[in-house]
RNA sequence: AGCGAGGUGGAGCAGUCUGGAGUGCUCGUCGGGCCCAUAACCCGGAGGUCGCGUGGUUCAAAUCCCGCCCUCGCUACCA
């Protein structure tokens, strides 16, 4: 048997529930790997978890669940999401599993035969109170930023891996490694700046994998996640290709290559390095609280809009994204060129029949160019290649006039050339696709029901259409618009659910590694005193939010917020490019904790 | 600070590597056409000194070189 064409995605750690950016990455691994296959290849797709990192520690802890049943739950919305995203994967790893551990102490077992770990001396920053390392420019002022003290210089036994060692190799091995380029001379530059060995141990960690032989310490994390595309392979290790974000460009760079030479286990084909997506310009974290659930999109806006959508976007460089994005794209593209041609066609063809003839329609298309969009990874590029054809489609209906001329050869060309559309975009939006390729492979072709539901942003109202005949404007009938969806009003009885309250400020404190967000401890009355985080710090210096009051809403589903459990949100109006953010205020003295509504 | 990316009609992009009339795409806007189709589709117009130096190279610069300004990202555990 010959070896399959082996993908996999980066294994996501399971500390929160996924975003958009999870969905982004996924959307991109299937619909190449769906691509491959429609070539007729066979191809190993793996996915999955991460769930050894201290991070899921952290997050389960502070929200009070035993790890666990944390983890497994946050695993679970992962499972869900590649289920609801169609992403059609081979295997799904969790890094928990009894095999990857396995796998894991080999691994390492082999690269301590060879020479490359050693025990040696870990010296560091150490905070008593967080528990936890500093590096120098985590601290503000030379203190802890959370506990104002100043950390000692703490020393302890830890193995360490000669990453160094491999500096020539991975130089060689990088360039045509890392895909685009300019993602492998970032690496390349900083390789210049110096290759120091890597800590690779955590001493009295008690969750994740231990050394072996050495049962006091547990293995880096980030050893032990990477090598879950070794030991999730199923036998067809090495990996034609990793798709990963920018931001672990470094540890699949070179860390991870460094390991494989270690342990003298074949190196990956290539590393394709895709960027973020940014929401109105900004990044997306959860301080700005401008995270976007990929699964509450899903369920609002289906499969192939949230697929589409995100395939649009470019896919090395960073790109804005943005449901109102989702709804542009799926009204203009989705709804008005693709449905709206299959709608006429098929209406067209349930009228007038078709008959046999070589499509010329076709020759507009160019698929080659396709191809090597797709070949080069460019999903977006051969997205759009794939649309100006079905513009293409559009404009033949426009100029042959079928509805007209009754001209059963043009309905037969447009009919082939749908197929071929449908054909061509089955890795994008593969349920939609699967439609369209029914209908027009039916042996009697009806017109159906609208493919994309268009989204409208306010209720639809009966129109008039009004149509000019020679030049007179007549008005013809009033016309309810077909197959418009409405959404983003809210009902009262949504609204009537929102607990707003009148809240006093009474202590602001600085959160360690957030240079936006403060720490707010308000009174909220006979709610008693809660905590939030507010991204405030750059529009308010502590002193003018002292005692403040301000508006809050209280029942706001609780967030993690660097590692602090934010029990709300405080109302600000601010400017659409967020420089300017104003607090608002009751008019009048009012008593903490009065409602609002 | 270092490294990287970018500045192209009102918005967002492509074009720059490999120089050849400001060309293209999506949205918006204005006008027209069409009445098959999900108010969709098609055609056309207006709108830009391609960040600045009226810098250099060249017959020719958005594209190559130099300088400057501005914006954004990354800097080791974030897709």
């Amino acid at each position: 048997m010959t070896k399959k064409f082996y993908v996999t995605t980066a294994i996501d750690y399971v500390n929160a529930e996924p975003h958009i950016g999870h969905a982004f990455e996924k959307v991109i691994a299937d619909a190449f790997v769906r691509w491959k296959r429609s070539k007729g290849e066979n191809v190993f797709f793996l996915t999955g978890v991460d769930e050894n990192a201290q991070k899921n520690v952290q997050a389960a802890e502070s929200s009070g669940i035993p790890v666990k049943e944390f983890i497994d739950k946050n695993t679970a919305s992962f499972v869900e999401l590649c289920r609801k995203l169609d992403i059609s994967y081979s295997n799904f790893i969790r890094t928990t599993d009894k095999k990857h551990s396995i796998e894991v102490k080999k691994i390492v077992k082999k690269i301590i035969d060879e020479g490359d770990i050693y025990k040696g001396i870990y010296e560091g920053l150490y905070c008593v109170g967080c528990e936890a390392y500093y590096t120098e420019k985590d601290l503000i002022d030379g203190k802890c930023p959370e506990h104002n003290k100043k950390p000692e210089l703490r020393k302890e036994e830890a193995y360490f891996f000669k990453l160094s060692k491999y500096e020539k190799e991975l130089k060689k091995i990088i360039p045509k490694y890392v895909l685009p380029k300019f993602r492998g001379n970032e690496v390349l530059s900083r390789i210049d700046e110096g290759l120091k060995d890597i800590c690779v141990s955590r001493k009295g960690a008690t969750w994740g994998i231990s050394f072996p032989n050495d049962e006091n310490y547990k293995i880096w994390v980030w050893i032990d996640a990477l090598l879950n595309y070794y030991s999730g392979a199923d036998g067809n290790w090495p990996a034609d290709l990793h798709i990963i974000g920018k931001g672990i460009n470094w540890f699949h760079s070179v860390i991870w290559p460094a390991i494989l030479l270690s342990a003298k286990v074949p190196l990956p084909k290539k590393l394709f390095v895709h960027g973020y997506l940014n929401t109105e310009g900004k990044k997306m974290s959860k301080s700005l609280g401008n995270v976007i659930s990929p699964l509450k999109l899903i369920e609002k806006y289906g499969t192939d809009a949230v697929r589409y959508s995100l395939l649009r976007c470019s896919v090395f460089e960073d790109t804005d994204y943005s449901e109102r994005i989702l709804v542009t794209r799926y009204n203009n593209e989705l709804a008005n060129k693709l449905g709206n041609l299959v709608s006429r066609v098929s209406g067209l063809i349930e009228k007038t029949g078709i008959e046999k003839t070589p499509n010329k329609l076709i020759k507009k298309l160019n698929e080659k160019k396709i191809n090597k969009f797709m070949e080069n990874y460019e999903l977006d590029k051969a997205l759009n290649e794939i649309f100006s054809f079905i513009d293409n489609c559009n404009e033949y209906v426009q100029k042959k006039k079928p509805w007209e001329t009754k001209d059963k050869k043009v309905l037969y060309e447009l009919k082939e050339s749908l197929l071929k559309v449908a054909e061509l975009l089955s890795p994008f939006i593969p349920e939609s696709a699967e439609k369209i390729k029914k209908d027009f492979s039916a042996k009697k072709i009806k017109k159906g029901e609208p493919l994309f539901v268009k989204i409208e942003f306010s209720t639809p109202k009966s129109v008039p259409q009004i149509m000019k005949v020679n030049g007179k404007e007549k008005i013809n009938k009033f016309k309810k618009p077909e197959g418009i969806m409405s959404v983003d009003e809210v009902e009262f009885k949504e609204w009537e659910k929102m607990d707003l309250r009148v809240a006093q400020i009474k202590k602001v404190e600085d959160i360690p590694g957030a240079d936006k967000l403060y720490k707010l401890s308000i009174d909220v009355g006979e709610l008693g005193v809660r905590i939030i985080c507010a991204g405030l710090k750059e529009f308010y210096t502590k002193d003018r939010l002292k005692s403040k009051k301000i508006i809050y809403f209280a029942n706001l589903k609780p967030r993690m917020m660097k590692g602090i459990e934010s029990q709300g949100m405080l109302l600000a109006a601010s400017t659409e490019d967020h420089k300017k953010v104003s607090l608002i205020l009751p008019d009048s003295e009012v008593e903490n904790g009065s409602r609002i509504g």
